[in-house]
DNA sequence: TTGAAAGCGGTACCAA
DNA sequence: TTGGTACCGCTTTCAA
């Protein structure tokens, strides 16, 4: 037997009837029950349960000009280094009863932009992007949000209210240093995306060139940014292509740990030992590398810790702290395993 | 300089005001720009340009009745199955205007309850759940909740609205009998979880089980209800838990990925040969086994169709299409790789 | 401690 | 093709 389409949800008004009262004081008992006398909120109660009510938050929202809502986008969520922040975001805010709409802009710009617009339709406590947002049109709208913008997993110059992550250039840095004065390698070769939409990416390959050309005055660098979202198949090719072209090159920086996989995994199917022969890095140290087959040398990621800050800032905002810190670096971990 | 924090967003009746017009005539425009005369419509454009004006969803869902939103509660986000689900619910979702609220109830069951009223709270247009709720007082809740409720990944006999999944119960049949007639691997044991809160799992456990009674009337299960999380630690506990209760044990069948791979490294650890020693199949094939170190003979599921069929359910819905079938079976296909 | 009335910013319905 | 009016269900403000 269906159940009718057109059922409707008790209002506040029904529950009030019912309980001999005004609504208003069917709200007070929901949002500051301590106002209300003992017995006022148990006959309140009772109506609630016995109807089921379940107040509607749209009402609510434009009632009081603040939702419950806080507003992510991200580039990808599919094998994306951001589910551990986005997931401990989550937990945070459900617990504070606010929910979470996740958007992804995994295609245009132009999609991005319509996305943009419909969660500030929304009018969100407060708006989590994962992508620095450069272009003039989005930032004049990113301006005049209304609500903390939080840009994460990246430290730019100029946040548009805060940023929570950590320098990609001094990581990408870092981890070149290691290779060389750490692990003594001299022919360190860059994969992954040099330029355009993954800004991170971007700043990690400047990293390492600042590193070489202070101290090999040599950038190798195979570029993926035409080709490639970082899957394995581009960690196969990328290794392919910087072999052919330097032979010489004794280790390789990938942007991201499944890009280090795949070239792991194509090193080893040419008959290359890791690290004897070439050497291997990776970025973010994803749960499985670690785990399986691959001891992976990356750059471990407080991805975590970023979803606990930023569900601070905005939940602390709400209860009126204050924050001080526009920019939060989390930092970051050179994790040498067994690829270098 | 920080801009001023209680900016306020333009109204629908300012843009009327800016365009001459009265305010229904701007809410035309947006929503059915085809009944206002072109000279209006551009009036009321360049009003909307200049205010940089953005309707409020808030205001629109309690005027209409309906919220351009879609909730999903999937049990955890990181290192999911239903990544590519979620993923692809949200692309195409977002491409008709709607949003998708995600929770996650990776705690308590009592949680869950809290968070299922919240999202209802929102008067989502679907309700998208990875859990079966087979606890009376959610049931009862879910049953009046006015939206279209769509149970994922698992196809349960009387859905509440829409099933979209395969049978877990079928795939743990099927890939114990490939093991056992395709493969001929004649001591099959299970690994996974038995009971609980993880139903998915429950039923592939049932479907070795029936395969077992019939055809070798021994059951040998690890079972992780109370230990895990199925995560690569539990892999290697449970193959030698197993291997110290029944040492003859020829083949593992592991009712996640993640579990088998840890099975896997523990196996190749104790210097046992894979498949010869001991053969070991997992359940979903991520996108990484794969591709590195194991190929894996696992139990492939389409995830992202099913995201797809969700969302042309609801945008369907929507439409006005009517949806015939209440369950709809996505299938799954046993892929022999090299650990069987 | 409780209540009445006036909105919040849109949309539905009917009229012009 | 356009506009007026009455809401949607809740919170705010002020009064009792």
């Amino acid at each position: 037997m269906p159940r009718p389409i057109d059922e409707r949800w008790s209002t506040m008004k029904e529950v009030a009837n019912l309980a001999g009262v005004a609504k208003i004081t069917v709200s007070r008992v929901l949002r500051s029950p301590e106002l209300v006398s003992k017995t006022t909120r148990e006959k309140v109660e009772s109506a609630i349960n016995k109807l089921g009510y379940v107040p509607e938050a749209a009402a609510g929202a434009l009632s009081s000009g603040r939702s419950q809502i806080v507003a992510a986008n991200i580039s990808t969520l599919s094998g994306s280094i951001f589910l551990s922040t986005i997931n401990q975001l989550s937990n945070i805010l459900s617990k504070h009863g606010i929910q979470l709409i996740l958007s992804n802009s995994e295609y245009s710009e132009e999609m991005e932009f319509q996305q943009l617009s419909a969660l500030i339709a929304q009018r969100p406590l407060g708006l989590v992007l994962s992508n620095a947002f450069h272009n003039t049109k989005r930032r004049s709208m990113l301006s005049r949000i209304g609500c903390k913008v939080i840009e994460i997993w990246d430290l730019p110059e100029n946040p548009i209210d805060y940023a929570v992550g950590f320098s990609n250039f001094d990581a990408g840095y870092s981890m070149t240093q290691f290779l060389f004065k750490d692990c003594c390698y001299k022919k360190i070769a860059f994969l992954g995306t040099k330029q355009g939409f993954d800004r991170r990416s971007e700043m990690r390959f400047q990293g390492y060139k600042d590193f070489q050309l202070k101290h090999t005055s040599e950038v190798r660098a195979f570029d993926l940014t035409a080709s490639g979202k970082g899957n394995i198949h581009d960690g196969t090719v990328g290794l392919n292509s910087i072999l052919n072209k330097w032979p010489d090159t004794d280790a390789i920086f990938c942007s991201g740990d499944v890009l280090a996989i795949g070239a792991v995994c194509e090193a080893r199917r040419r008959g290359l030992r890791v690290p004897k022969d070439i050497a291997i890095s990776g970025f973010g140290d994803i749960e499985f590398s670690n785990e399986y087959g691959i001891e992976l040398t990356t750059v471990k990621v407080r991805g975590e810790e970023i979803g606990t800050r930023v569900a601070n800032i905005i939940v602390g905002d709400i209860e009126g702290a204050f924050n001080i810190n526009k920019s939060i670096d989390v930092g970051y971990d050179i994790v040498r395993r067994s690829t270098t």
